[in-house]
DNA sequence: GATGAATGAGCTTTCATTCAT
DNA sequence: AATGAATGAAAGCTCATTCAT
């Protein structure tokens, strides 16, 4: 078996730091914790990541271009509105299940650890791949006269909020059903909300 | 002037530890800052909360229970679906533009912090004065046939997501207008997604 | 027996980690071990310096006020400028015999290790006492005639240098005989160097 | 071009440990320090030698080999006493002056560090070669009838400890003008301190 | 000789919590 | 109730040194 590279290892190591961070919380990781987990010695993780909060931060990168490249997916495919809205909210629900690290990262260590991500991340800089791909999908909707033409930031926080909303109920083990059984009801109020009036 | 009773002294320290923990973050901020913050010794601190866990706690308890009362009143009120979500979301976003610090705990402290409140406030048990209204005002919509019967938790999430979104994207500054000038939009987009078809 | 002072508490660790930074060296010596020497918790310590670089710092002040200190009495005495060499290199060795520890921690902390005292302690500043006490001697034999007028520094340098050479050949056990064994010779060569031509 | 050969590449190490050593301190400069700046791996460094203590000893040890043959020179020139004080005192401000990390190794690194040439270079073992040439020098003068017959060490540490703390003084960028223009000052300063009564 | 990833002990510093007063 | 000095475990991080390649 070849030997993994720089590069292989640094992106180990984020996969086993997004898994323990969004599990456990970014200050009750210790790197010491991530080290273990990943049989490799405290020092040695620090010729990777040269702390812990530069760590955090290439790792919602990582998560930002993850889901990025997932939505560009959608956007590029020759589909309503109304279908890239279920496909957005199915494929979300879809990562929410099988690896919800990414999501319970992004909603509990990224928005929530201000300090952390202070420098370095400001504004949307880190999450820019996630983000303009919504914008793209929103612009192109409204272009097309499918949804109706109001402030982004209304639609984008109506996407993500409600979404992240109900991962958080699921990590939470609020909700009574599995994830997947929510997408339509959700996919529909979205489309609900955003739709022109001529539809 | 009256000396204030033990029980106001709590209050005392629970709304600047909430301002604290809200702004600086639950681990950024230290027992120490609280105390200072309050012209009071760490040790008399520990007199009135045990821990800086329970203390985390108790502000959650607070601030669900003024946030609850707040929406019972609305739900009091003798209106429309449509002018009950109108109002919510007003309400909403003027604490969060006037006393951001609630809702920002309740996004950066409370949702985040699993570890911190893991033991003693599982599930929704320190939030339920909050939620019990939001549940209320939702049946009471669907027995009248203003709302749409579907799941409460994709009603819930919609809601507390979509405005815990928009107080997060206003947080960060990157709403380029105020608050206030959203809660149309936002009252009619949960509006439509929430509406009964009737309608 | 009354319990110490902050002040005196302060005085204590300073004379602990004087002791220590001089013997074995600043960064040879440990928070640690400075602690264990005082019975005190390592925590504690930081109560009363912020950081092991402040606390050089400080230690160095403190230095150059008890020297000051001895040296201005000299400098208020009615005595020859001859006099007063003999009374410094006197005092000088003396200090340097019993308490050796405030020499070499001038000698081998405070003028090696540039890193530490770069911030705050630029130029002068921190050892000021004892260099004004200096030029005060060094100006006022020269208005009397008794110290030939030349550059302040070469007189400065001459003398300090001087002194703190023996005491390095001391402290590394090279000189064959006791320090006060050289006074006199030591101060005689400084008066030749210094005096008027006219003496 | 020929390829360097291993004692070459020795020397080649050493020069750049001493630059570094000597601006930035001998705690302060890392192995990997010292091993980009020569463009060299970190375990390679240590097949020339075997850790940085050693390193710094020999760096001593060289510097001690410098030095002394420059006074050699000196010494074996055919001139007076005094005139010889002067080529000592112009020739170490020269070095001082133009490679002055040499000189800055001796006071800041060798003469501070005890712990780290407390094994190797007790005494005066690291310095002889430079140290002997000043003995040398000392008791020739002795025997000629230039200098005044007093304890070598008096005068030893008139010599050094008086250049040291003129070379101290500079590098702090206290002295308001350049070495050089010391030169006559503290040669005439040393000269009349040690010059036998005769003269 | 040369590389640089890997090790791990040990450092400085922090901070929730306690407790003598 | 109130004080704040004291505790000590534990964190993030560094770096001399080793070793497989």
């Amino acid at each position: 078996m070849a030997r993994p590279t720089k590069e292989q290892k640094r992106e180990n190591i984020m996969l086993e730091a997004l898994k323990l961070f969004s599990k456990e919380g970014f200050y009750a990781t210790t790197i010491p914790d991530i080290a273990k987990a990943l049989n490799m010695s405290v020092g040695n993780m620090y010729n990777y990541f040269k702390s812990k909060d530069i760590l955090a931060k290439e790792i919602i990168k990582y998560i930002s271009a993850y889901l990025g490249k997932e939505l560009r997916k959608i956007n590029e495919s020759d589909i309503s509105a109304k279908e890239k809205i279920h496909a957005f909210v199915k494929i979300y629900f879809e990562i929410a299940q099988n690896e919800p690290e990414m999501i319970e990262y992004f909603l509990r260590v990224y928005l929530s650890n201000r300090e952390v991500f202070k420098d370095g991340c400001e504004g949307m800089i880190c999450v820019s791949d996630f983000v303009t791909e919504i914008m793209i999908f929103f612009e192109e909707g409204v272009e097309k006269g499918e949804l109706r033409n109001q402030d982004f930031f209304s639609a984008f926080g109506l996407f993500m909020g409600y979404l992240g909303g109900m991962v958080f109920l699921f990590g939470e083990k609020i909700l009574p059903n599995e994830l997947d059984s929510y997408v339509d009801d959700i996919a529909n109020n979205i489309y609900q909300a955003l739709k022109s009036d001529e539809n």
